[in-house]
DNA sequence: GACCTGCTGCGGATTG
């Protein structure tokens, strides 16, 4: 057996050493080895060989494994083999030794049912009516009671996610604990290590490790990691060591099966309507076909509308296989249904008695379901990990075999899966760009620590550059943090505040500060911090009941726009409306169709920048071969290459034959813009085509809108999509050939992103994410007390610009321009292709391209503001003028 | 024929 090399930078070292089965099992003591020999007759797996020395040694662990290897109990053995140990010599204490950390909360419940098999059964072995080993789960959905227990009496396992365990480092009755803390597990660490969220954990993981007095040894564990460093750096921060461990597949075990499937027939053209009865005729018989049948849809409203539908339509035709019951087979799980369904959900499906669960991404990570031996995924995943995630979530037991079908809508949406898939196959997992030094995750931990007690302004420092997202923070970045919780930054002469009583004053202090040590200001702002925290973009929620039972959540804004008999779905049932009360919508459960489906907003969806990558290379070949070898040697290479069924291959062949018949597909070498009337108004649209994800092509999209806005000094709606952006022009103003060298250039494109950022709303949108992270504002009001109608808007449309204007260098400005240029937007993606000086054309057309046609939404374009109010009066005045002139 | 157009998570100490 041999494990794959990884490159690795001094202080993250491969393990070395020999795997052999017999030794990495004798390392365990005896009523658990006897247990496992027992449970798993094949020995243990590759990763769990791998990793139990190093767990077992007390060293700091990244262990990237494929789904379905036993990773968790790779992870968990070792630390139960030392607290068995010590049972047996009579030295277990009741403390808290171990700490495990989920992103989502159906994994740590899951982890919870998967832990108390070996434990149970070692309590058998050792004659014991309960195994000796505790454990427990604290999530947002412990009950009060369950809370107060689990402070009282702590497990000696506790099983948690980022958010819980932050605030349970600031509570006071929680601060004893911590002392006998050993290990602290990262499951699904990829997850977390470039994202706000993994911010905020990696400062929690410090705020532990110091509040054990010791350095617990850290264990993350992954299946889609890479690289591996930059995860390694996240989990232990710049001045620890951590194994890196990658074990290979089981020998025996077999890689992912998937097939990509096109709802679309050849020669229909985009029919969104027509697709949607196929694709649920498609998951019916996919569902009938099969025991258990997980589907994963994009968001919460079309996971609401495939799981009631699913539900309650009728048998179609031709379905083989067994027959299941809508009402009782099929489920439907998101984050804001109520627990007690979810917990329900996720209790029948892991028991087998689900024939189809329809989820968004609440059990897209590590979630064992014994019985699923297909996924489902409706639409794109978006990236190659998230891919591979889903499908592995079937045939998820060792030595199974994960497949994954993939419905696609459109021609678009085909390619992308083709391409998407291919890369699965591979193995081809995108690469992870680590996040640096977020300022309102700071501002947030920072009240955490003041919620905990006094505390040295220095230590917080020293313990937050211990953290590998913030190991580079400057000292001045965190002082101005300091100083803006303090209320010390210059606020707004002037500035009116929210009327009183409705939300925070924003300028008031969270904390006080003084020679060299600061805490919280009040148990006001201490309530502040328990009910906001967290990093998850969201708006305020409203608790739906139905006869007397919590259903889940729908967004304040849209229960405020309910009225008395309107009807929605929720939990894939219909619920009609009856009245609001506070944050409690009354409904009661009916039947039939629901009228509308719940909005929750959110923020927008990108290709990875790889995939995007991908898709156009593929499209440039796809079209080189149909113009050099013909029709049919392209749809051959489609079937062979990209494993495509004819009628998918055939319906990608026409969308690459159709633009070249338009306009042309461009090369990831050239940068195709296609002008063609604006529909339903005068104007011309441009559609940009350039091989960047979504991210990218908004940067570059925001700085040419903002260089032509600047040029014609009049308005330029824009949008951004994968593969490229349109910009919309007003009917006098019209780009010419002269103008593309001076739009696309590197020159200033920062400043010009920025600019184009600025005209429009993405500046102010980003602010209010922000300031609700460093808790200037409040997501979460008070009880009793609501943040006024219309949600936190007033952030957007009166804050933003009068903090701009009183305090531009405030951090929590820097921190909006910091993550739009790094996150939001893909800047150096963007610069990274101009570079390669593409080549520039312009096609003027008669209609959009097909592949333009797939961008343009009606009303999803944002106006970037030029255009002066005297300027248009003139235009106004000229063109009555013209007019009159006309008619005489 | 249209519908749909990203997600993940989330108080407790005190008083009566």
């Amino acid at each position: 057996m041999t494990w794959t090399e990884v490159e690795v930078t001094p202080g993250y070292t491969m393990i070395d050493g020999k795997d052999d089965a017999g030794e990495a099992l004798g390392l365990l003591g005896d009523p658990l080895r006897s247990w496992f020999a027992d449970a798993f007759p094949a020995g243990p797996t590759p990763a769990q060989r791998l990793a139990w020395p190093a767990i077992a040694s007390g060293e700091n662990v990244l262990l990237i494994s494929p789904t379905g290897t036993g990773k968790t109990l790779a992870g968990f053995l070792a630390i139960v083999d030392r607290l068995l140990r010590e049972h047996q010599a009579d030295t277990l204490s009741r403390r808290l030794r171990c700490v495990y950390i989920s992103p989502l909360r159906s994994l740590g419940y899951d982890v919870e049912k998967n832990l108390a098999i070996p434990l149970d059964g070692v309590g058998r072995l050792l004659g014991l009516e309960k195994c000796p080993i505790r454990v427990g789960v604290r999530t947002g959905d412990t009950s009060a009671y369950e809370r107060r227990r689990l402070r009282d009496s702590p497990p000696h396992i506790l099983i948690t996610t980022p958010e819980s365990l932050s605030l349970l480092l600031s509570q006071s009755g929680w601060r004893d604990h911590w002392a006998g803390v050993s290990h602290v597990v990262v499951d699904e660490v990829h997850a977390l290590a470039a994202t706000k969220r993994g911010a905020d954990l990696a400062i929690s993981l410090e705020r532990l490790a110091e509040a054990t007095g010791a350095d617990p040894a850290r264990v993350g564990l992954s299946a889609t990691c890479r690289p591996p460093d930059p995860v390694a750096r996240f989990l232990v921060g710049p001045s620890r060591t951590c194994r890196v461990v990658e074990a290979p597949r089981p020998a025996g075990s077999q890689a992912l099966e998937i097939a990509v499937e096109s709802l679309l027939r050849p020669g229909e053209g985009p029919h969104r309507g027509l697709t949607y009865r196929r694709l649920l005729r498609r998951i019916r018989k996919a569902v009938s076909a099969n025991r258990t049948t997980v589907v994963f849809a994009n968001s919460r409203p079309m996971t609401e509308k495939i799981a009631h539908d699913l539900r309650n339509a009728p048998p179609g035709r031709g379905e083989t296989g067994r027959a299941f019951d809508g009402e009782t087979e099929v489920a439907v799980h998101h984050s804001a249904l109520d627990a007690a369904r979810r917990r329900e959900v996720e209790e029948r499906l892991k028991a087998g008695r689900l024939r189809a669960v329809v989820t968004s991404t609440s059990l897209e990570l590590g979630v064992d379901v014994g019985t699923a031996d297909l996924t489902v995924q409706v639409g794109l995943p978006g990236g190659v990990a998230r891919c591979v995630q889903r499908i592995g979530r079937s045939g998820h037991h060792v030595g199974g075999r994960s497949r994954g079908l993939i419905l696609a809508a459109t021609a678009a949406e085909v390619a992308a899966g083709a391409v998407t898939a291919r890369a699965a196959r591979a193995g081809a997992i995108e690469p992870l760009k680590p996040i640096a030094s977020p300022l309102d995750v700071v501002c947030q931990q920072l009240i955490g620590m003041a919620c905990a007690g006094e505390t040295s302004v220095d230590a917080a420092y020293e313990l937050l550059r211990k953290a590998g997202p913030t190991a580079d923070l400057g000292r001045d970045d965190f002082l101005a943090c300091l100083e803006f919780l303090a209320g010390e930054l210059s606020s707004p002469s002037g500035a009116s505040e929210p009327e009183p009583g409705a939300t925070p004053r924003w300028t008031a202090p969270r904390i006080w500060k003084r020679n060299g040590w600061f805490g919280v200001r009040s148990r006001r702002v201490q309530r502040w911090f328990w009910s906001n925290v967290g990093t998850i973009n969201a708006e305020e929620s409203a608790t739906v009941i139905a006869e007397a039972t919590p259903i889940g959540t729908v967004e304040g804004a849209y229960a405020e726009r309910l009225s008395a008999g309107d009807r929605f779905v929720l939990d894939g049932r219909t619920l009609e409306f009856r009245r609001l009360e506070g944050l409690v919508v009354h409904a009661r459960l009916v039947g039939g169709e629901p009228g509308a489906l719940p909005v929750w907003h959110s923020d927008r969806q990108s290709l990875s920048t790889e995939l995007a990558a991908d898709l156009a290379t593929f499209r440039a070949e796809a079209s080189r071969r149909s113009t050099c070898d013909g029709p049919s040697a392209l749809r051959e290479w489609l079937a062979e290459a990209l494993e495509l069924d004819a009628r998918a291959a055939e319906v990608v062949a026409e969308l690459i034959e159709a633009q070249d018949r338009w306009s042309e597909t461009p090369g990831v070498d050239t940068l195709l813009v296609e002008e063609s009337p604006t529909l339903l108004e005068p104007g011309w649209t441009y559609a940009f085509h350039a091989p960047l994800n979504r991210s990218a092509a908004e940067a570059l999209g925001r700085a040419v809108a903002a260089r032509l806005g600047r040029r014609f000094g009049r308005d330029a709606a824009f949008q951004a999509a994968d593969l490229g952006w349109t910009i919309r022009l007003p009917d006098d103003v019209r780009i010419g050939e002269a103008d593309l060298a001076e739009i696309a250039t590197l020159d200033d494109l920062a400043d010009d992103v920025l600019e184009g950022v600025d005209r429009g709303e993405l500046a102010a949108r980003r602010f209010r994410h922000v300031a609700a992270t460093a808790l200037m504002v409040l997501r979460n009001p008070e009880p009793g007390k609501r943040v006024r109608v219309g949600g936190m808007n007033w952030v957007y449309s009166r804050l933003y610009p009068l903090v701009k204007a009183a305090c531009p260098n405030h951090p929590l400005l820097r921190e909006t321009r910091r993550e739009i240029l790094h996150e939001v937007l893909d800047v150096p993606a963007a610069a990274r292709w101009l570079e390669t000086r593409p080549t520039l054309r312009l096609r003027r057309l008669a209609a959009a391209s097909p592949f333009a046609t797939a961008w343009i939404a009606p009303g999803g374009d944002e106006s970037l503001r030029y255009d002066s109010p005297a300027d248009a009066l003139r235009r106004l005045h000229a063109r009555m003028t013209a007019a009159a002139g006309g008619g005489s």
